[in-house]
DNA sequence: TTTTTAATTGACTGGTCAATCAACAAAACA
DNA sequence: TGTTTTGTTGATTGACCAGTCAATTAAAAA
């Protein structure tokens, strides 16, 4: 039971303060020194363990990642019709654990990220195109053009992902937020 | 003529060489010694004429929000009709000019900054509610609740624009967003 | 127990960069 | 002409930080 455990323990500690100090900065400026500090470790130690400040941050997003492709496989498993299949991606894509400041503020900054980080890049268009391979799937039967309604509603997706993101009054909560990507599916698949 | 014209002509090019290095970058990692360089001045004056750095920054963004609200100005001026009004809307947001690769990075930073620069996240409320307000604007007649179709639009309009700037391919074009957006609307409004 | 291996850190280094300043050049003006 | 104003820069400073390393402690293995 403690094998390998302090290792595991500690990485996903600095992977966890990452995404809490980017979300508190706002911004990809934070130093491994804070980091560290918030995780309870020294700064030599995350170095140890992730070798580079960037491949923390890719540990990071990987992490997220992972969180909202884990979130949309559960959800997607017990989805029998089409329409619970769309259901499933959009609600998990508006996940409550997805909208915590500090991994909507995570996600943000991911994206100026991938720009200019090849891996960043690599990670973001395999979420990418996952979620248009899961929308397109569940369209199959019911769009006249899945793709194009698959782009689409994953453009809004985004589009509502960054209003939260953005604002701290006005903007529709998360509910409200698939609510409104449902409509246009909705609208869109007759 | 040539009154105020060096210092008009020197904060200019800075403002363009800033846009384009944060372009160049993709990040907001970009020194003032870098800009100037590209703007063919020390990083002296940067500072003389700008004060900091963020300031600098801040009036990059200034300067794209406003080529926005121009364009957007421009193309409402000759319409007349409602969904005129939208078209006009929807194709200034994806007017070429906007989507210059450089332009876009720079849109994507500021987000970023808006989450921790309180002077960028005014400006960027400022674009938004401009956006919705003309949006539902020109909904009023057309649509049974113009403030919700408004809000989903631009969200669309936004995040069409992010994947624009993270595809080097299979993304949309400019004209394929923005008619994606109509398209949208035209379902919406019934 | 002794030895090996893993975990952890403080101190240091080399480099970077925003911002300042004193000085110089070149117009504009008197 | 000399004098003020405006434009401009090289050099410098002070702070910060990613990444390294040698050394220390604690745990595991022999």
């Amino acid at each position: 039971m403690r094998r390998t455990g302090v290792m595991a323990l500690r990485k996903g500690a600095l992977v966890n303060a990452t995404i809490a100090e980017i979300g508190r900065e706002g911004s990809l400026d934070v130093t491994v020194g804070q980091i560290a500090k918030a995780a309870g470790v020294s700064s030599a130690l995350a170095h140890h363990y992730f070798g580079s400040k960037e491949e923390l941050f890719l540990a990071a997003m990987r992490a997220i990642l992972s969180g909202f492709g884990t979130e949309a496989r559960v959800r997607l498993a017990t989805a029998k019709t089409p329409e619970a299949r769309l259901r499933a991606i959009v609600e998990a894509s508006f996940a409550p654990q997805n909208f915590q400041p500090h991994v909507i503020s995570a996600w943000l900054n991911f994206y100026v990220m991938a720009q200019h980080v090849p891996a960043a890049n690599r990670l973001l268009r395999v979420y990418q195109r996952r979620l248009a391979a899961n929308l397109t799937h569940a369209l199959r039967a019911l769009s006249p053009s899945p793709e194009a309604t698959a782009a689409t509603a994953a453009a809004l997706i985004d589009g509502l992902y960054i209003r939260h993101a953005l604002a701290d009054a006005g903007a529709p909560d998360s509910a409200t937020a698939a609510a409104r990507v449902m409509d246009y599916l909705k609208v869109a698949i007759r």
